[in-house]
DNA sequence: CGACAGATTGATCCGTCTCAAGCGTGGTGG
DNA sequence: CCACCACGCTTGAGACGGATCAATCTGTCG
């Protein structure tokens, strides 16, 4: 298992910071860089025409994302402070021509993206609120810290609304719900434990990294 | 802008064929081929533990589809009778490694995936079930014929409902209102016209081919 | 000419959204 | 250092869209 930071070590690159909130790229604009997350969170999101957002899913430290041919096809912003790194896109097609491992690497990384926003889409519309929460939380729980630690939740409840489609409302009452039945602790809006395993048969909301941190 | 198919042409291939309702391959078996459709049409789909279903995709004659590095990542199956060039992954693989233009194109397809599912993510969840169906129908219009012709659908009601996450039966009520408003006009349940271009704001649900047929 | 799957229609129920109002907290400026 | 303000989060009441369950209809194929 190739570590993808290694193969992209040819790339022209450069470290660049962005502030909560800041956008990274917008749908539409033309495609110059890939990036990877080594500090912070980041969302990709869809504007829909009405003012509705819908995240297509949230990367951290060690992800790639913004791998597109010609045009971005979605939205990237900061949910917090990040710091990526830049990698020019010509730079990383040219250095793929070189090296079998580093294509293969990146069709594995596109495609594990896919595979995590289809899951998305079958959890997100068949699932009721309280078990895509709970899917979501503790998909965080286990890519993030592991069940019985507490995880950090870098992103608002809006966030989480727009990527599970709930809105804040139900989504802060059925957290609330799950905290009197025991399943999950908050200690403040932005931290939380998972008590009970619950779930294990779940798929995961993230990618499970294959290597690398 | 390149055919795949002659980029393709390279590879160990041969035509397969699938029945109506076959299943091409499952989610979590070894990945071992890359399909085209030749003829017919083929959802994608994830399968819920309750039974639930939930395509992400249908695929038309000329798409690629079923590239994963190691493990299916959705199931495939035949809607119809089917026609597909089956190519061997590791030839594909092997062949992309001497044409930045196959690797190319290769990143281009999965990432034009990607982006036709954030946005149907997007519209299954943000829309109302009457502008959902507007969506695919057009969409599928756009696509196949053009509007104002008449435009075949390979899929029944089940699999247009588990496509846009709506049950059957108000896929069926919304039709009726459609076409009582002249805005669709069914000549039986699988052939329609779209008498209004309507909103043709809306993004398309299915991938505009750049090329090919 | 049956038989069966797919499609339609009807009546009812329930989950989630919406609108509206409180609450807490962190940040800022006096 | 404290008061204030603003934003995010929470809580409540009500409405509504789509799901569900159940029955009937239609076309298609043997």
């Amino acid at each position: 298992m190739s570590d993808l930071a290694s193969l992209l070590s040819g790339a022209r690159q450069r470290l660049v910071r962005y502030k909560k909130g800041q956008i990274i790229f917008d749908e539409g604009e033309p495609s110059s860089a890939v990036f990877r997350v080594v500090s912070g969170c980041v969302r990709l999101q869809i504007n829909g025409a009405d003012g509705h957002r819908q995240i297509v899913g949230f990367l951290f430290p060690g992800d790639l994302f913004g791998l597109c041919v010609d045009e971005r096809t979605s939205s990237a912003g900061a949910i917090g402070d990040v710091e990526l790194t830049r990698y020019a896109l010509d730079s990383v097609l040219q250095l793929s021509t070189q090296s079998t491992e580093l294509t293969f690497e990146l069709i594995r990384t596109i495609n594990t993206q896919f595979n995590a926003l289809a899951h998305q889409v079958e959890h997100v519309t068949h699932l009721p609120a309280r078990e895509r929460v709970l899917w979501f939380l503790s998909g965080l729980a286990d890519r993030r810290s592991g069940i019985g630690a507490s995880v950090p939740l870098p992103m608002n409840r809006r966030d989480i609304g727009d990527f599970l489609a709930l809105a804040p409302e139900t989504l802060s009452r059925v957290i609330k719900t799950l905290q009197e039945q025991g399943i999950v602790a908050f200690r403040g809006p932005r931290a939380f434990t998972v008590r009970i395993p619950a779930l294990k048969s779940l798929p995961q909301p993230f990618e499970q990294r294959p290597a690398a941190a």
